[in-house]
DNA sequence: CTCGCGATCTACT
DNA sequence: GTAGATCGCGAGC
């Protein structure tokens, strides 16, 4: 059967509001090589937020934060994790979308190896472990992500939106309040469960 | 299940 | 010198 390359999402997509892109983004799809996986987790972070590294100005470190929409924006957190990011809005402005959890997709088997994990919940639940598991590192960096190495794509056909579920954002010390994460209400593969009521028996049922 | 800690590196104070 | 957009392990409940 006829192999269809699916259609990357253009700059465009990404040269508007930070918060827009975030919750845009969740139910699209992340391909690197032969994984890929759909996003059922992200976070916005602004340059007018402490909370982003774009908030100290532009620095080497930051450049990619601040070039144009579209590309990638890769870096070392912790000494060990690459983070994927999607940088957006119009070229100067410092933001992008931290992609934090995705359902696995393709490329399962390979995921699992690198990750050195079996089971499918643990393979892409978190920010460090989906770029682990995607074989993504810090040379993807300012990559572009409608002709690069890392491509996003829209929806798979026939999916509806998720119900997104938005909240405060996960390890950071700074402007906590912004309720700027936003979840796939009904995915079991986001990075960690949500507080209190919206928490489910996770007893084991088939799926 | 939750909590606490070590690993390991970079940018910035 | 230190804090950080994290993860995995082991201990304890």
């Amino acid at each position: 059967m006829p192999e269809v390359v699916r259609e990357a999402l253009p700059a465009a997509f990404y040269a508007r509001p930070v918060v827009d892109v975030a919750r845009a983004l969740v139910g699209c799809v992340v391909r690197h090589g032969s994984s890929a996986g759909v996003i059922v987790e992200t976070e916005a972070y602004h340059q007018s937020e402490p909370a982003c590294h774009a908030y100290v100005g532009l620095t080497a470190r930051t450049a990619t934060l601040f070039g144009p929409p579209g590309r990638a924006y890769v870096y070392r957190s912790y000494g060990i994790h690459a983070l994927l990011n999607a940088v957006c809005e119009e070229e100067g402005n410092g933001a992008a979308v931290l992609i934090r959890a995705l359902a696995p997709l393709e490329g399962v088997e390979l995921m699992s190896r690198r990750r050195g994990r079996e089971r499918v919940e643990e393979l892409c639940s978190g920010p460090g472990k989906l770029s682990q598991a995607l074989g993504i590192g810090l040379e993807r960096n300012a990559s572009s992500l409608q002709t690069g190495p890392i491509r996003i794509e829209p929806r798979l056909d026939g999916t509806p939106p998720p119900s997104l579920v938005a909240g405060p954002r996960v390890g950071i010390t700074r402007a906590v309040e912004l309720p700027w994460r936003f979840c796939a209400g009904e995915s079991r593969f986001v990075s960690r469960p949500w507080p209190g009521t919206l928490r489910r028996s996770t007893r084991s049922r088939g799926s």
